[in-house]
DNA sequence: AGATAATAGTTTCCAAGGAAACTATTTGTC
DNA sequence: GACAAATAGTTTCCTTGGAAACTATTATCT
């Protein structure tokens, strides 16, 4: 029986989608660089915006991190003025966090980095094929529940 | 003037592709290592079946690590077994390196691997789907230069 | 109520990989 | 040929983030 060829790299959706994906998140983390602030820093500060405040599971959850990590994500942002927390009076296990004002008025500005940082890489494709593409990627974080969206 | 809701996490294409990205490595790098193998020594592992042999500086640019990444998986790999060096004779600073038998016997385990993980997370999608999918991909990848594909 | 299990966060340990300093060669310039 | 610049790899330092152990609290079971 013939022993066939081993599939090349290039045979994986998954390669290209790690290639790009590490191209963009570096380059995105470059420029959030500038201003003191991490990829997940700016995923947490979003995810607050939108919803006033969060425990860390919660952000975990929308994230995608491991509570782990927010843990030390959400640290971080303490330290910085980013962030407040408070125990929740309901489970004093659990934790809530905050925006603070300062927290708050930084989110629009790395929204812009966001925005730039997407249309740097992306501009090249029709905005038809950027939803294509978007559309695609929901299809598999749905199909696989890869997240629960909180917000959105 | 009106202030603009900044844009939000799901409207950036980054933002769905590290998702998607993110989980199907970690996935996938969960499988290999039942094999005892990363993400990383595959692509290095794959390539080297594909050209029988390759210097650091190549393999960076294959694989999209640094050299001194690079460095460091061919080391393991060494210590595995799986590689060997050899000294340039034409450049004494470069290092040629080879699949050994055990490492040629095992990239197509490894492919076996990496194709059920892309099936596991893409068959989701209609294979024209994934097609689609993979050519927005390779464009954004061509577009910014990326990589400097050598095999393939 | 008391014991056990589950849950929220934190901390510790570890591996991956970038950046940059460093070493050893080679190439280019004069 | 001698010295400067470029190049190939290696090593060091540092940050990120997962896994799992651990602590504190709450829920469940009897």
């Amino acid at each position: 029986m013939a022993k066939h060829t081993p599939s090349h790299l290039t045979d994986h959706v998954g390669f290209w989608l790690r290639r790009v994906s590490n191209h963009v998140s570096h380059a995105f983390i470059r420029k959030l660089k500038e201003r003191n602030v991490s990829a997940a820093e700016w995923v947490v500060l979003r995810t607050l915006y939108e919803n006033g405040s969060a425990s860390i599971g919660y952000l975990g959850q929308a994230t995608g991190l491991t509570k782990g990590a927010v843990s030390k994500v959400t640290k971080k942002l303490f330290s910085k003025k980013l962030l407040y927390a408070r125990a929740s009076n309901q489970d004093r296990r659990s934790v809530d966090v905050f925006l603070t004002k300062r927290g708050r008025d930084l989110v629009p500005t790395l929204a812009d980095v966001a925005d730039e940082n997407d249309r740097q890489y992306f501009s090249c494709l029709k905005k038809s094929d950027q939803n294509e593409l978007m559309c695609l990627l929901k299809k598999v974080v749905e199909t696989h529940q890869l997240v629960e969206f909180p917000t959105n």
